[in-house]
DNA sequence: TATTGACTTGTCAAATATTGGCAAATATAA
DNA sequence: TTATATTTGCCAATATTTGACAAGTCAATA
């Protein structure tokens, strides 16, 4: 339920003084989603993402990989054995990496 | 779509010398649906690693260490940040633990 | 203490996604 | 061809997520 996307853009919205209800409307939701969004109980949009860099003048890189890294944990958050998981996926993010360099 | 499960539980079936047809009622599924979940098209139940585990004598954390990696793989596949998202949540887990370990 | 503004929460129907089951297609061997 | 194993496509049933709205809390202040 805690997100840390959802915690970067609250804390990157009132760096700006900007209101829920001003920044909704810029990505077509009401201030209810957003807060929500905000609180880690919905997921914004991946296309979102850079509407919302750009608003908060932000790094849409660094939202992303919020964003992707609360969906990982989401994953993994109750199992002893998420770190092995995690190794194993790196593993192959690694060996998928190095076949598609030498194409 | 290819799945690191799925070919490890093909491997397991065919050296325990099983059919689909053998092993997919002991699931309470048919062969087509066991045949998606080796070909990794369609995800098993978590509950039904184990029994999984058990009829091709298998260690069930090994199972579930792939079943997880292939969802991870899954949600940062196509992400140029995938290796820093994995980082990310790695890193929350880790804290997490240690929080968890001192109550 | 009444009002206002910002945010949060609950609910529920609509939109999406996933699953289970069947039938037909493919592959391989005899 | 026939038989057996596996794969694929389809679709209805089920489950999950989303969008929208209303009502709620909370804090500041008139």
């Amino acid at each position: 339920m805690k997100s840390q996307f959802g915690e970067r853009v609250r804390e990157l919205r009132e760096k700006q003084n900007l209101y829920l209800r001003q920044v909704a409307p810029l990505l077509e939701m009401d201030t209810a989603q957003l807060s929500k969004i905000e609180k880690g109980s919905r997921l914004i949009k991946r296309e979102q993402i850079q509407v919302l860099a750009d608003i908060l003048k932000a790094d849409s890189n660094e939202l992303l990989v919020l964003w992707l890294a609360d969906q990982l944990y989401e994953v993994v958050k109750d199992e002893d054995v998420a770190l092995k998981a995690m190794d194993a996926a790196q593993e192959t993010l690694k060996s998928n990496k190095r076949n598609k360099r030498n194409k």
